[in-house]
DNA sequence: AGGGCCATGGAGAACGTTTGTAGTATCCTG
DNA sequence: CAGGATACTACAAACGTTCTCCATGGCCCT
């Protein structure tokens, strides 16, 4: 069942049949609705291949994303594809998991669909691979690593407001060895987070030695094992800042047959807010980076881009801010009791 | 850049072009290499649209699942996409998120896209509305629910199986009191669950009182606020099983709140074996349902479907088996200490 | 040497849409 | 009532492939 059977039975030519249903204005209202009739009796679905074809737009978009099975991403995929089906759009998600043969294969498999844009989400890995489709005028957005090309867009994050409003939380909690635990250190955002967690440390004259940064590499296990490290330590840090949830997740797992109660002996603060963040026990206090609002914007950006009748020269930014949210896993630092004293003055020295 | 260009470069027709391209065996051997050759040169991809137009086949198989976010599903996805992959087919993702309205929207979708098979994961939700592919011929594979028609198969899933191991594990450990957390009452899957349960107690002689069958909803609070109910009672159980490992995290979450340990004061058992289920504290005890598996079963029917000359006329059936995997959120019921004794008689009363 | 057969390549018709352009009623204006 | 403007509609050419014939040429056999 195709459009001319639909033209014939509503004689009509199939010229009127397309545009009644790409509800172009100059058709009679009359007829549109004897086309609608016979579409609805019929049940005629148009296809989609045949309309990307002529038109020249495949209404898909790609989505990229490093880990499906890591608890970030799911939530993205849902909402990006929320987005996608209110605008008659469809996508292609594909999980990389950290492999460039991969992402080489997935860039391909998106050329050939001749997707309308694609969202690189993985936060900094193998973008050179993608050189393929900028080359096929595709229009790209990443998170802060994508450089200032025509119709290549940047949602920038600003790690440093979350994590400095986490280390001063924490600094106000009187804590005074504070450890870090990074994520894989190739990873662009893993070092943007460490950055902005030695600034904001700096900033309140709070010395972060080198036995206190310990790199895990973003998974639970990543974040036992750098417990193990810390736990080893002759002064053990009295609070841990991680590069994200699932680390400090794994931190708290470890602490438990240390024996270490959290917040009391420890206070554990992560990165992201998954929604696992706030299941957990103690509910983890956790820096936010909405996953809800980084598939929205970068929705958006590969939307714009599309509609955009001249691409802008160096690309379009968009910014996304991240912001501490408090919960349960923070506390006092042990031996500090809850008077007024003069101990914060301390880390001025 | 299309195949008449290759075509022209190479000094062939097309229609060498597309055979060179599909690997048709006519094709001489010299030839083929020049046609590659200029095919490499240009970085020339082929149009998968207009290839699926005249072909028939979209490629494209659609996966169905209730919900992205739930833990249970990611899994599914990554190993469908990587089998998708490697037979060159893409996949078009979507999530009902129980909304009968997205259910039907996602049909539309893949009609239009026409897609060469579904498999729907919603584990017995609104198939009705699934009536339209059919009717298109399209190739669905459902887990359990599916009608006995031509090109629709089924997984067939072993729940009595893992249900009956854990039911014994827990009797074998003296609990005679075993409590069960249901799933949502109007899916199947849920249902077939309780079902196993009961008859695997009755099996063995054990009494399922009604207060300690209570319902929830397949998700973390909803296990909480089960356990809270079950806290609730006169004599409390010493087991429960749970209809889903998020239900049984919640149940252990809920558990701390009341100071009890697991497993020394209460034994829980899970169903689905999630990545997670491992990595809580203590490490959950579970029925597994393996996750690969059953994606792979789903796509290999898609696949069989797809290859097969004349449908089976009453579909096809796999199967999946469910087993017990042993961790540590089971132990000896309270009370009873570990000495030969004569407990177990008891429940044969 | 001539005929027939096989291997291979090419022409061109699909596939199901969109869309520019030309055509034709209908209506208004003078 | 003629003539032109207006408002639609129909025709037909794309879009980039695949695939069915059909043609060509080389080779072998008698």
């Amino acid at each position: 069942m195709d459009i001319r059977e639909i033209a014939k039975r509503a004689k009509v030519s199939t010229a009127t049949v397309s545009r009644t249903i790409n509800r172009v204005p100059t058709v009679d209202p009359h007829l549109a609705k004897r086309v609608w009739k016979v579409i609805d009796e019929l049940g005629y679905y148009p296809n989609t291949q045949a309309r990307a074809l002529v038109s020249g737009r495949s209404r898909i978009f790609g989505l990229i994303v490093s880990e499906i099975t890591n608890p970030f991403f799911p939530e993205i995929v849902q909402v990006f594809e929320d987005l996608a089906v209110e605008h008659n759009y469809e996508i292609l998600v594909t999980s990389t998991v950290h492999d460039p043969k991969r992402m080489e294969l997935a860039v391909r498999r998106m050329i050939e669909r001749r997707v309308d844009g694609v969202a690189v989400m993985t936060f900094g890995m193998e973008e050179s691979l993608l050189e393929n489709l900028r080359f096929r005028k595709v229009p790209l957005v990443f998170v802060d690593v994508g450089p200032p090309l025509p119709r290549i867009s940047n949602i920038r994050i600003d790690y440093r407001h979350g994590i400095r409003q986490a280390v001063q939380h924490l600094a106000a909690l009187r804590h005074r060895r504070i450890a870090f635990v990074t994520g894989p250190l190739q990873l662009k955002s893993a070092l943007a987070r460490k950055a902005a967690f030695d600034e904001s440390m700096e900033e309140i004259g709070l010395e972060v030695s080198p036995d206190l940064l310990v790199v895990g590499d973003h998974t639970m296990e990543g974040g036992m094992s750098a417990f193990r490290n810390l736990a080893g330590l002759r002064q053990r840090p009295t609070a841990i800042l991680c590069s994200n949830d699932m680390s400090a997740i794994g931190v708290m797992r470890e602490t438990f047959d240390f024996g270490l109660r959290i917040p009391q002996d420890l206070s554990v603060v992560g990165f992201d807010d998954i929604r696992l963040a706030q299941f957990i026990i103690p509910p983890l206090t956790t820096v936010q980076m909405s996953q809800s609002e980084l598939a929205t914007l970068a929705f958006d950006a590969l939307m714009n881009e599309v509609n955009r009748e001249t691409p802008a020269a160096n690309g379009t930014d968009y910014v996304l801010t991240t912001s501490l949210v408090l919960r349960k896993s923070t506390a006092l630092a042990p031996g500090q009791h809850a008077r007024p004293g003069r101990a914060a003055d301390a880390s001025a020295r």
